[in-house]
DNA sequence: GCGCGATGTATCGCACCGATACATCGCGGC
DNA sequence: GCCGCGATGTATCGGTGCGATACATCGCGC
């Protein structure tokens, strides 16, 4: 996950770990936290992966006489063309593992760098993910309503009204985006009626 | 936290391994998974801690020839005398480790089990947490509004708006315990029976 | 009599979090 | 002048939990 957040951010400008940390918080920080632990980890696996260089800013130290005491400089994270490459291919990914609770809101927070029909997809992946475990949540809570403890209930209840607000919020997210989609130009224009066309 | 969520349960009954987990599955699954892969280690733990023992529920392997391959049955799961205690400290505990994310939702869950003072200060501790964090995510959206890519804007809003629903859900819920709470009588003689009474 | 899904116990590798350590920079107070 | 302190900055460690997986048994339908 953090390496899809990280490329997405590198992709609009090189930054240095603390900078990132900070752009990570401001842009993902409401549902996750992504701290140095896992950063730099991260960082160090695209680095021999080849996604991404490491620029020392500036400390320019010069080879021999050590300035001072071991001066350690800015390290700028900048991303090399197959980054840009594996940035690309994550971002053309509509399965599942773009619409999972964990990588959703990533995945949606660089959706101005996704092709426009990649969007839908996965916001209709994400929907269905949720009505599934609406589903699930109403079933097991008619199962077992009146057993229930009161806070228990409680909780269910607040987060099932949680995911119905997804819900609708994403449906609403699909409409817009359809409405300013271009109407797929000539070649299939399969009008509403769902009529069955070239079953045998 | 497993480790609160599965005394909680033992608490109300003994169980083994698989029912414990779709007991978690059905009471926390909303918003934690809690697997296999972190399950049998927090049981190993707790054993070792005493905080529980394992009954071999049947499988009463007669010693000498092996009836069948190892036949192995089902192992009981079952809160010890220390156990017990370690649950009411847990469920006692009103400080930030009941209220922050991943820790809340559990310790609500067993809210039943609590003390009504502690359930106030719990509720109200994760509804200042939230106060916080709503301020955070306004100021530097205040900030940054202009600059905000439009997908990273709307999900910023989004978050927005789940925290305030959750503070004034939380609000409704503190209400209502101060309304059900008996207003504080003579110094209480503390009924020490846990006898499960649900609030008038 | 066979297959398959539910029940059941258990482990492995991995991602991530929170705390922490340590160094430097820049500013305001005295 | 210089001291302290908070922001900037890089980095690691231990622990928790997740997802996938392995493997065995049971009960049911067909």
């Amino acid at each position: 996950m953090l390496e899809l957040a990280v490329l997405g951010l590198l992709n609009e400008s090189p930054l240095h770990g603390y900078e990132l940390r900070q752009r990570l918080k401001a842009t993902l920080g409401t549902f996750r936290a992504f701290s140095y632990g896992s950063l730099y980890p991260s960082l160090r696996r695209m680095k021999v992966s080849g996604w991404i260089t490491e620029d020392d800013g500036d400390a320019t130290v010069v080879a021999g006489a050590p300035p001072l005491t071991g001066r350690r400089g800015k390290v700028v994270y900048k991303l090399t063309a197959e980054g840009k490459e594996r940035l690309a291919d994550l971002l053309a990914e509509a399965g599942p593992s773009a619409w999972e609770d964990e990588t959703f809101g990533v995945h949606f927070a660089f959706f101005g760098q996704t092709d426009p029909e990649v969007r839908v997809r996965i916001l209709e992946g994400r929907r269905s993910r949720l009505e599934e475990r609406r589903e699930g949540v109403v079933t097991s809570l008619d199962r077992t309503r009146s057993r229930l403890d009161r806070y228990t209930l409680q909780l269910q209840e607040h987060g099932l009204e949680s995911v119905e607000r997804e819900v609708r919020w994403l449906t609403e997210l699909i409409e817009t985006e359809r409405r300013s989609a271009v109407p797929p130009a000539v070649p299939a224009p399969v009008p509403t009626t769902p009529t069955e066309r070239g079953a045998p």
